[in-house]
DNA sequence: CGAACATTTGACGGGCTTCAAAAGTCGTGG
DNA sequence: CCACGACTTTTGAAGCCCGTCAAATGTTCG
């Protein structure tokens, strides 16, 4: 869930074409010795579209760190529909906070696509705190970032209109997920209309016809079933205030 | 937004009255040596009924700490609406994490009703943290505390039915601000319908209409504006599901 | 006690959900 | 690479729940 800003190129052998360590913020500043001892000490896992990482009630055991792919967390509702608390991507990770406790995990981790991650369990993960003491700050610094994201969260889920929520969903997934090209903003995030609506509070049938909505306005432009272009950011922010 | 177990009698010079620093977690597992060093770098703040503590773009510079009383966060909606974030009351604290970065608070504060506050400022909250560090620690577990709460919240005004919502709010006041008085349980915290409302993301009137109804169905017993009986627990959990 | 404020209750309208069916997209196997 | 089937999305129509506006009632506190 927190990024890293500098790139280290160091090789990870559990996953070769990848630097899982370093794409996140918890190890970044990791010299080469401690990087390394990282790095052994990791597990890999692969996930298909649809797999649990694990389910609500699970004994909190591993650090997860997304290398390639996304994964949803999630509860279900008594209705049986997917609450959606946090979209994970490439250099996010999960499980950080529930190894500094013994407990069991309050909800629901599920990859969106073919996913790849790399593993710390508790005992490697705790190793690695004592011997780098300053990752606890980083931890503290990932944990305000969450809280600022629920709190962000909080205030999208009761925003007034359907529009507005949208609106202000396009702009977190632009800020997070977004690349340019062509001259076109582009959200390469692989997410459903469900997954958006179990995101909002919402339902598959009310954010189509909002994205219609925003199609017809010339605001976004809908490539297939998993592909958003903005075509006129400005719009959107005017929406989602 | 964190409750003390042990409290330690040692008198504030600032709040005679009430040993606020022994209240709050974050210190309650100082030695009195310590604890003398936070009560004298204390200061004391008094509110009335809807004074505001900070308004969203105040520089973040205070650890605010609440003695006796209540205080609402909240950010207001694109039409003038509060969304109350959290709701504090004695013993609970708020600006802790704000005091990592150098940052501005991304919300409002007020008090709900005559308020006494305990303040550190950051200078001070910094000097104890270097002299105990074990205090990090406590930090983490409170922000930890405070995620638990927030997806709890998303989850809360995501349900489908006001009843579940309101339901579910009732519960949450009885875990945090209930006592038992007379075989019945009580909730001692001083909060409007309109407060519900903007927690809930809802309007007072639906808050009332669904709370005439709990009355009806003898769940819960209404005293005055400011005071809820509930009388069947299970019934509410229940509504909650 | 009285004025200011908060809550309750009613009536109505609009927006989201639900149910249903058609159209579109994606992935797999031949 | 195409065809087919499964799945997802779109669109429509109807209904219900919550928000809004308004007025009456209740509560609080100087």
């Amino acid at each position: 869930m927190s990024k890293n800003s500098t790139t280290i190129p160091i090789r990870c052998k559990t996953c070769n074409e990848t630097y899982c360590v370093s794409k996140i913020s918890l190890f970044s500043h990791l010299n080469q010795e401690d990087m390394k001892t990282v790095i052994n000490k990791i597990d890999r896992q692969e996930y298909q579209k649809g797999d649990f990482l694990f389910q609500s009630g699970d004994v909190a055991e591993r650090l997860w760190i997304v290398n390639e792919g996304s994964i949803k967390v999630f509860n279900y509702t008594p209705e049986g529909k997917e609450q959606i608390l946090y979209l994970l991507s490439s250099g996010d990770f999960l499980g950080d906070l529930n190894l500094f406790k013994e407990n069991a995990y309050p909800y629901y981790a599920a990859a969106l696509e073919p996913t790849r991650l790399c593993t710390l369990s508790r005992n490697n993960f705790q190793a690695i705190l004592k011997e780098v003491p300053e990752i606890n700050e980083k931890v503290l610094a990932y944990a305000y970032e969450r809280i600022t994201n629920l709190e962000e969260l909080v205030q999208t889920v009761t925003a007034k209109n359907v529009g507005q929520r949208i609106a202000k969903l396009l702009i977190h997934f632009l800020e997070h997920f977004g690349i340019e090209r062509n001259g076109m903003l582009e959200i390469t995030f692989p997410v459903s209309r469900e997954d958006m609506a179990n995101y909002l509070g919402l339902t598959r049938e009310t954010v189509s016809r909002q994205l219609s909505l925003f199609q017809a306005d010339d605001i976004i432009d809908m490539k297939g079933n998993r592909q958003i272009l903005i075509k006129n950011r400005k719009a959107l922010e005017d929406y989602s205030r």
